[in-house]
DNA sequence: ATGACTGAGCATCTCAGA
């Protein structure tokens, strides 16, 4: 089983290049992050003549999340369970495909909005660990695959490509992510590849693809027994190369 | 030493991204 994921920061902006990597790659499952649109604009007939159907967590112009699967699927949570007032963004999308819990995820970045910003970006973190403690309870096996916004330690971003101050590397944020992987679960590319440097992220500015210069922060995060199935865990570098790409590369893990 | 890109939207600027 292929299951992927890739913010491609406007899902019309980058129709063209989606529908041809799932042509290419062809995965059982995409989640997309950053569509920036709603459901009604989301170019679902395209995708649907490459053998995918879509379900869309739409929202104008920021955000949106949205799962691609080529294999039969029901969609659990369009939003993220267990915030306070719930979600007024589109940022989560939950399904079951081939016996598994699969989650599409878009965490909020937190740099902006002020301490408003960062205080909601850690209290989504907080109910999405809440969610994975539940479903690790209800021993299903499950994966969180996505744009997580953070880079886990200092070797998952090039040198001055962040602030130390940063919303994505800040202290808080870490210790966050780590109660989240604490509660049992595998990062996908760290445990494949624990001393590599690997970016999942390059800024459109400053040359930070040529100089790669860049950031891990799209994600795959395994259940106990989906790690022991899993296989790879690879960026797609090549896309952030293409005409117009996205900032994002995809992220495709296989499982057996 | 400095500047620097992309996308969406009641748009010729602002917000957000990271």
């Amino acid at each position: 089983m292929k299951i992927a994921t890739w913010n491609v920061n406007s899902v019309r902006q980058r129709e063209t290049h989606v529908r041809a990597w799932l042509e290419r790659v062809q995965p059982d499952v995409l989640f997309l992050q950053e569509i920036k649109c709603e459901a009604p604009q989301f170019p679902a007939m395209t995708f649907e003549a490459a053998g995918y159907r879509a379900e869309v967590v739409g929202q104008k112009s920021y955000n949106g999340v949205a799962a691609l699967c080529r294999i039969p699927f029901t969609t659990t949570h369009r939003a993220l369970p267990g915030l306070p007032e719930g979600d007024a963004q589109a940022r989560y999308v939950e399904i079951e495909a081939g016996g598994l819990t699969l989650i599409g995820i878009y965490l909020p970045n937190g740099n902006s909005g002020g301490d408003a910003g960062y205080a909601y970006k850690l209290a989504w973190m907080a109910a999405l660990r809440a969610r994975a403690a539940e479903l690790l309870e209800a021993d299903k096996p499950f994966a969180i695959l996505g744009d997580f916004n953070v880079c886990p330690t200092d070797a998952d971003y090039s040198p001055a490509a962040l602030g130390p101050q940063d919303a994505l590397c800040r202290p808080a944020t870490r210790a966050e992510y780590r109660s989240l992987v604490w509660l049992g679960l595998t990062d996908a590319i760290r445990a494949l590849h624990p001393d590599e440097r690997i970016w999942t992220f390059w800024d459109y500015q400053a040359g930070a693809w040529p100089r790669d210069s860049g950031l891990r922060i799209d994600h795959a995060l395994l259940s106990p027994s989906l790690a022991e199935a899993l296989i790879s865990a690879t960026p797609d570098r090549d896309e952030r190369g293409r005409e117009q790409p996205s900032d994002h590369v995809p992220v495709v893990i296989e499982l057996a």
